[in-house]
DNA sequence: TCGCCAACCTGGTCTGACCAAATTGGACAG
DNA sequence: CTGTCCAATTTGGTCAGACCAGGTTGGCGA
């Protein structure tokens, strides 16, 4: 039950991201779109206002116009995610290359600043992926802990918005996949030993091949929990067909 | 004479930068905020909305309350930067280190998955650094158009876009510094040439150092550019407090 | 057919009002 | 004097209707 302009705005952007306004094309005015959506001017105008700070339309005296995608501002990707049942697996890997890229740069920079007590609680943080019976959901926090960590300790502003930011649209939006995702944990185990000494040695080739060896570890999962899902899903669909035809 | 609203947005912004306004500290109503302003309700919102969407405001019913900068959108960058005669130093550094890592990575994935017209339109765009009679603005649209292409090719929608916000908020705030900026054009051909080949052979681990070493060339000429400004600068209060005193 | 101008439309702003939820202050009980 | 609870106030969210300046558009005349 949010905000009028907020279901508005998400209206529209589903709109768009769905094609239904071509790139150039013009949007409705915004009295057209009040009447639409049967709301007042103000709140279509709030909801044209999340449209452009999203990047997807260019809004001006005259008309407000749809924009390229890719000329959006990184806010759209929560929103290129949401669509459909699965979360766009090939934006999700696509993420997780960045993701993992700029958690080894944060921790390059953080081997380079941190005091020995920050070092400390970056190790520290590793500690909770050395157990063996951990669910998923309490993984994937330990998980979450650690890249906080790195990325607090980087001090490294831009790069920690940037994280959070990339983070934020992810996380929530992988929640469908969850159900399907097996956690190998002996395998994250030793490769959380491995980062843990890389850290405490300050070693930046073995910090990177560790992180490099978890993005795979994450990415293989992510594979799997994926085929598990799209097998679901086909069962369904082909269960609910099979009811509807009966 | 822009907008309204963006004018209160652009005051209140720098307000909270600046500090004015504590982090958690609750924000004037938006009544009045329309009285101090002397705008309209409606425009404040607007201008709330900005500050919401930026990260700086966490505007609920009952009170807009300050956010910590670090749990801000990535869009504060470039309000940070355009804080003060020169934009900080220190972020400008984290700036260019994030953007040479994504750079990298561009040209990695770019390496990995583009086809050979378009590699070939890469190296293209390191031809015009090759001349060594480019003045500053030239050789900095010609690195740009470079930057580009990397990442256009680089297929990564995420990468694309963090590359894009970043550098348009980075770019324009840099002007202060434009006239200070002196390009050493033979080293820098020499690092093009050097990347060209290594684009070519398709080679990571060279093209990653020559992106290397075309970062530590522009953060020189940076440092040179800032320690020039900053001595004219101070040259120039010294006059001005001369004269007052006068 | 081309160029120009007027009517129309659009976004930006303003006034003033109402609602629901959150905040706040005071009254009351312990 | 302290703690709790309730009501008045304040706040953000929404609505209605209006005006302006600057683009858009279509039709008119050359």
């Amino acid at each position: 039950m949010s905000a009028k302009h907020n279901q508005i705005a998400n209206h529209l952007i589903a709109d768009i991201l769905d094609g239904s306004y071509r790139v150039g094309e013009r949007l409705p005015s915004e009295r057209d779109l009040a009447a639409r959506f049967q709301a007042n001017r103000g709140a279509v105008r709030e909801a044209m206002k999340t449209l452009q700070q999203i990047g997807l339309a260019d809004i001006q005296p005259g008309g407000a116009r749809v924009q390229r995608r890719d000329q959006a501002s990184l806010d759209v990707i929560g929103h290129i995610l949401g669509r459909g049942d699965l979360p766009d697996r090939e934006v999700v890997d696509q993420i997780l290359v960045v993701i993992n890229n700029l958690l080894i740069l944060a921790a390059e920079q953080a081997i380079k600043v941190a005091s020995d007590e920050e070092m400390e609680a970056i190790c520290e943080a590793t500690r909770p992926l050395y157990k063996q019976q951990l669910d998923h959901v309490e993984h994937g926090l330990a998980r979450i802990n650690l890249l906080q960590t790195v990325m607090q300790t980087s001090k490294n502003l831009p790069l920690q918005l940037i994280a959070k930011s990339l983070f934020e649209q992810f996380a929530p939006n992988m929640e469908p996949l969850a159900d399907y995702v097996h956690i190998d944990n002996p395998t994250y185990a030793e490769c959380a030993k491995r980062l843990d000494s890389a850290l405490q040695a300050r070693d930046l080739v073995a910090v990177r091949e560790t992180f490099e060896a978890f993005a795979a570890l994450n990415r293989e999962s992510l594979i799997k929990a994926y085929n598990a899902a799209h097998n679901n899903l086909l069962t369904e669909s082909t269960k609910l067909s099979m009811e509807t035809a009966i």
